[in-house]
DNA sequence: AATAGTATTGCAAATGTTTTCATAAATTTG
DNA sequence: CAAATTTATGAAAACATTTGCAATACTATT
């Protein structure tokens, strides 16, 4: 039973089917107040019947919204992000809207082409992560005038709307705690930063925050690592076998730190004891490692949820109003990092 | 310049922006070889002129394909499946598909309703990760006739085409290692079974695999903990405070494995000498622990790439033939396990 | 009981594309 | 050079909806 025949069952299936016009059937979903209860009664019946399911390409192409949101990220699967994508598809999902998702690999051309396809399902909005983006990108989205959103970074000057952490503000953050506990000699463990505001931001305003205490970083000292536990861990042990090894690691994210902190454990070091580690995110985990890591907390789910509320408002208000939201962060301070004034 | 006064730019902008037919426009998208080179140029100047991109919803309406597939996953931040996401969104990437991911928190019914919006989105296939799935989805799939998919499990006797491991398998492997390890007194953590086949297959043949050897697990041994590395520390911790400590822990997968190695750290044992501990899935990060967790690796990228690669294969495809694989699980042995026969 | 509303429904046009069929132009063939 | 092909283009119908407008039926008012 139900489902009939072979044929498509479409809106004038239905209307067929309840003896009424498809007008009506179409009133039934739109403006249901508008349409006598005991019509409204036989076309749900009908619908049920038939298996009726709407079709919102054709809606679309009415000039309706397509109920779809595109999200473009640079990875999906790495811990700093799925948490975002999370939250904001649960948050979308309560406006009604579906989520389009499609991901990088930190390549600002196939971000691009990743929104120029969204533009052709005609998403009802673009939420990018970070606030660099390739001028084609730009102009792309101020051309088609479509809503957009940058997700993850704050800042004053970006040219989108934006819900996220200022990267300065964590990168100085974590350095002024290092600093606080006495720390003079720093190890540096960041990823590549072109083509990454994120990590651009907050290592240079490390570098500002140690040079304004008169604190520089050798070269032997700095080094680059890609978000990813195990290469991490690799660049953390070269790092931690230079001649005159840092008292301190700050890391450019937790992913980065653990693997350092795995590393410190590899070498024999006790951490904090010998040395000292900080990262930034407070991911999922962080906290359990053992010991637990210290870190500055931005607040994934936090940014994920309130951008996805503050997108479906502005993309379904009548006179949408621009925003920017600024999260706040926190130093937690946790089992990783100890003061070296003893 | 660019982007034509106010109007919307649509195909017959173009059209006539290139002196030529809408006809003509849309052949030289849909089939290029059929419109004249200099044709072509003229519209494709118009095109890049008028920044006009193509409306897949106007597409689809027609009988098109949409370009979209859905996915449905529990949830999208646990690493277990941001992976095979990753993966499978490349994949389906490649061959010109986009996707439409949405998440239900092991919630049968809300897995029922996402997959009911994505029908409305008229997409061309749905994958669903597991085998369990509530009537209803079971029926809507094969009453709208969708190209449907289940993704990392294997079953002979699933419904749906499925590319995934034999989790039964999965859970037998990790079993007989720790009785060839000599273990007897074996503690388990599991996730909640209920909607949740995977843990569920792996927790019955892990019984089945022991009570082969005459093996059982005292109830104090056996709890429950979901797939967080907090909670699963926490658990841990009570099960390990019990009076007769097991010499091994098999646990429902990476991440309580990951908990349970951080609650030994805790409570000052030292794995694998005082404990042994083994998970499944080996998740990215497994191998960098320290030390380095043995797990039975179930190759999510592998099974991501591979479904979205044989579906959009089975959608494109003209006489699409039904289609099933197993992919391969292994024991990765590395330093959390030992025998006990010294 | 006639008038003015109001509630309910249907008709038809519009949305942006693709595709079948027909036509015109260009090219090949005998 | 005429006939037969082939190539290139356009006209129009079709796809599944929504909505403004018009028509009808019903209710309330005097």
């Amino acid at each position: 039973m139900a489902n009939f025949q072979k044929g498509k069952v479409d809106i004038v299936a239905v209307a067929k089917a309840a003896k009424v016009s498809p007008s009506t059937v179409s009133r039934t979903f739109n403006h249901p107040d508008l349409v006598n209860p005991a019509t409204r009664k036989k076309i749900n019946k009908a619908v049920q019947r038939l298996g009726y399911i709407r079709n919102r390409a054709a809606q679309t192409m009415h000039g309706k919204r397509s109920g779809t949101i595109g999200l473009v990220v640079p990875t999906i699967n790495h811990a700093i992000f799925s948490e975002v994508i999370q939250a904001f598809s649960d948050s979308i999902d309560k406006a009604g809207f579906s989520l389009l998702l499609a991901s990088h690999g930190y390549d600002l051309d196939r971000e691009y082409a990743m929104v120029r396809k969204f533009l052709e399902h005609r998403v009802d909005g673009v939420a990018l992560v970070g606030l660099e983006h390739s001028d084609a990108t730009n102009r792309l989205i101020t051309q088609q005038k479509i809503p957009a959103l940058a997700i993850w970074n704050y800042s004053e000057e970006s040219p989108l709307p934006c819900v996220g952490a200022d990267n300065h503000l964590a990168g100085r953050l974590a350095a002024e705690h290092l600093l606080e506990l006495g720390h003079r000699d720093i190890g540096l463990i960041f990823p590549e930063t072109q083509g990454n505001d994120r990590a651009q931001h907050r290592l240079s305003a490390v570098h500002d925050a140690l040079g304004e205490q008169g604190v520089s970083v050798p070269d032997e000292h700095e080094t680059q690592a890609p978000y990813s536990v195990s290469q991490a861990k690799q660049a953390a042990l070269a790092l931690l076998t230079t001649p005159k090894r840092p008292t301190a690691l700050l890391c450019g994210n937790d992913v980065i730190a653990q693997g350092a902190l795995f590393a410190a454990q590899k070498l024999g070091l006790s951490v904090p004891d010998d040395l000292s580690i900080i990262g930034i995110g407070d991911f999922k985990g962080s906290a359990d490692v053992e010991p637990g890591l210290t870190t500055i907390r931005i607040p994934a789910e936090n940014i994920g949820a309130l951008a996805g509320e503050k997108f479906t408002d502005f993309i379904t208000s009548d006179d949408p109003e621009h925003f920017s939201i600024r999260c706040d962060l926190e130093c937690v301070a946790r089992q990783t990092t100890r003061s070296l004034a003893t």
